[in-house]
DNA sequence: CTTCGATATAATGTCGACAAAAAAGATAGA
DNA sequence: TCTATCTTTTTTGTCGACATTATATCGAAG
């Protein structure tokens, strides 16, 4: 795709990088570097690092330069308690509000989780929760809503991908699942809510507790 | 101010002119024109840019440029309905969460805005109004949850700016604000959610059917 | 040995120019 | 007259160099 421009092509880079947490959190992106490893001049780097920023996966501080934003534990928690209660926002007016195309849609995704759980496939089963959290905000019927949850849960990704979780969590996790689509196809919006806050917390739980043993080993992202 | 970079004053003074209705939505910002306007090359436009994409407040379309953010109805409706969801998790988390100080802060505001009804000075009624959401989002004890909140707010901050709003919504604004402040200062989260939630609809429904009447006259900002 | 300050180094901020793409305008054909 | 295509013009994207500020290094004083 030629269509694109450079920066970005290294914004997108750069992005897939601190995800996959090649860029560890506090890792300074100096501009001339980046301009060396791309073979580019520093102007779309700059661009690609604005742009960047725009996810606020990186942080910029006047005169000192870019760095991979990193999250204290107060924020952190703070993070997951403002996910939780948006993503329970979320279900709540998915629930009033989805569609027959959309409920039937989340009810399919919730299979594929509980069949990627059966073969014991941990990475069906991660993109079978993503594929559901997202279901949820499409359904909810207001765009802003569902980026502002999808821009909070995108600024913790990157601690999802730090951390690995057991199979336990896993079958909880799809557990909990099952509850907030129950209340969804029963147009149960309070219950839908609760669970699905209830079910963020003990995500965000299960992760913060996990900090402090950095291992590099792959996540299944089960939240 | 010479510490300041040169393209964040020119941020700053795009910012303060889109919010006070100069440049109106779907305006597009060209940058050769800018860098004519203020004096300086266009890499500081390009960054002043980018740095006000940030907060929403214009939009970047590659190879087409930027422009101030246009928002359409339904658009305007959600964020209203984002932000009213939003503030009402502020208002419950500052009414379980608030020290004494703030307590105290909220309630001394509250007054303010009372005297300025009294003597009819809607500019300052505005700024008190402004003051005690605020004080609200600082008192939630979740700095991650008031930023979100703070956004949505600045990003619909243009919109208060644009129209006018009759004395006797700002006195029934007011009187919601009692109501909101009373909770608070009761510890009734509940409460305190459920009053800012209608109060937040209220401003937005007021706002919403003003649209299309668009005198450039001053507003009170009151809701 | 530690700490403060001056110098040296490296990074970001700014500049003007050229390249590439999009938008506007002109021309030819129907 | 309208439309489609080509040309011109404008605008954004990229470049390399210089200016300015922050950081690191080194030396001197306490």
């Amino acid at each position: 795709m030629t269509n694109t421009t450079l920066s970005q092509r290294i914004a997108n880079t750069l992005s897939e990088e601190i995800l996959k947490g090649d860029l560890k959190p506090g890792d300074r992106l100096d501009e001339q570097s980046l301009a060396d490893r791309f073979q580019v001049s520093r102007s779309p780097i700059r661009d690609a690092l604005r742009e960047l920023a725009l996810t606020r996966l990186i942080e910029q501080r006047p005169r000192r330069g870019f760095a991979v934003a990193q999250i204290e534990t107060t924020t952190l928690r703070n993070l997951y308690e403002a996910l939780s209660e948006l993503e329970g926002l979320c279900a709540r007016y998915c629930a009033l509000r989805a569609d027959t195309v959309q409920r039937e849609h989340i009810r399919l995704i919730h299979t594929r989780g509980q069949d990627a759980i059966k073969q014991h496939d941990m990475t069906a089963y991660a993109e079978a929760n993503r594929a559901l959290h997202q279901a949820i905000y499409d359904a909810c019927h207001n765009d802003a809503l569902r980026d502002i949850a999808l821009d909070v849960r995108n600024r913790l990704s990157m601690f999802h991908a730090q951390f690995l979780f057991s199979e336990e969590r896993v079958v909880q996790s799809q557990d909990e699942h099952r509850e907030i689509v129950e209340c969804i196809l029963n147009n149960d919006g309070d219950g839908a809510s609760e669970a699905m806050k209830k079910h963020v917390a003990k995500t965000a739980l299960n992760i913060i507790s996990h900090i402090g043993s950095k291992t590099g080993e792959p996540a299944t992202g089960a939240d």
